[in-house]
DNA sequence: TCAAATAGGGATATTGTATATCCGTAATTA
DNA sequence: TAATTACGGATATACAATATCCCTATTTGA
């Protein structure tokens, strides 16, 4: 169960929007070559941001993607889910009712226990998710990303952002 | 991202080899009846469990599988690191090393800010997972169980237990 | 006004993993 | 001795992830 590289991808592109200007945009283009990815293919996954409404955006030369709302207002849960999908790991089949001893058409009174068990751990995850924001990655990345590295691409970005 | 469905039914026949009476084995056969399951492929599983040392086995007739120990020791996330593999749910690529702006063999202090979180996530989902055994589970499945079912089903496992 | 650049969406190919089955082997029991 | 079992290897199938290509509508800048 490994999730896919775009959220990985998704992710460091809302960590580059984060830190962009308010009111400027970012192709596709540009994020592809700064995390060396496909341009076509990582395009796939700011569709998927921008239907989640994550972010917005333009047409045109100097167009592209920003965020839809501050930072601190996204979260990595957000992110994630906006690429993989708002389901649940554990998907329950209901094998308990193929119970040979069952009487035929006996109702379930609920959810099986095992899958409680499962959709808790899944929500810890999610919840976990939850409590982080951008503006907390972008805290945490100004702390310990070597400055020169640091401001040197936040130039780089800057030329590029429309 | 989805577990696979051996999981759930590696965490259901670890569910009803809790409740085997001491020293009996269950085999393949009969836990793929009980669950409705294709009996080959549920082996696949089964040796997962095997091989991460959570079950016993006999061979020939009347062998089968047991708890290799005690139910309150067995801990769904056993279970679900035999079946599924321990490794994490987030991969990261270091796409950060691709940033054209950084100086070539440029050398990474440690682990990607935005993998950690992601790794933090997958430690709360863990957690969760370990917090609960089998002990725990045979005890709400006999409280919510319809009573008929239950004691049904115990005695249709007796019989075929080795 | 027009050419270039952009997001977006559809179609398609490739790869990889999950699912599933089959068979042979060694061990064990009745 | 014959039947039954776990186990491992080989193989086939279905489906999702990865990746690319092309067309369209829109917007900008020259």
């Amino acid at each position: 169960m490994i999730l896919k590289s775009q959220v990985e991808w998704a992710l460091h592109c809302c960590a580059i929007l984060s830190s962009l200007p308010e009111g400027r945009y970012l192709s596709t283009k540009a994020l592809a070559e700064l995390h060396g990815l496909p341009k076509e293919y990582l395009s796939k996954a700011l569709q998927s941001l921008s239907q989640a409404g994550l972010v917005h955006t333009t047409l045109g030369p100097s167009g592209g993607y920003r965020l839809a709302k501050a930072p601190n207002e996204l979260t990595f849960l957000d992110v994630v889910e906006a690429v993989e999908g708002g389901g649940r790991t554990f998907v329950c089949q209901n094998i308990r009712a193929n119970n040979p001893c069952r009487p035929k058409g006996f109702c379930e009174s609920g959810p099986c226990a095992v899958a409680r068990v499962m959709w808790e751990a899944d929500e810890a995850w999610r919840s976990a998710l939850r409590k982080v924001t951008f503006a907390d990655l972008v805290q945490t990345l100004e702390a310990e990303v070597d400055p020169a590295i640091w401001s040197g691409t936040f130039q780089w970005v800057l030329k590029r952002a429309g």
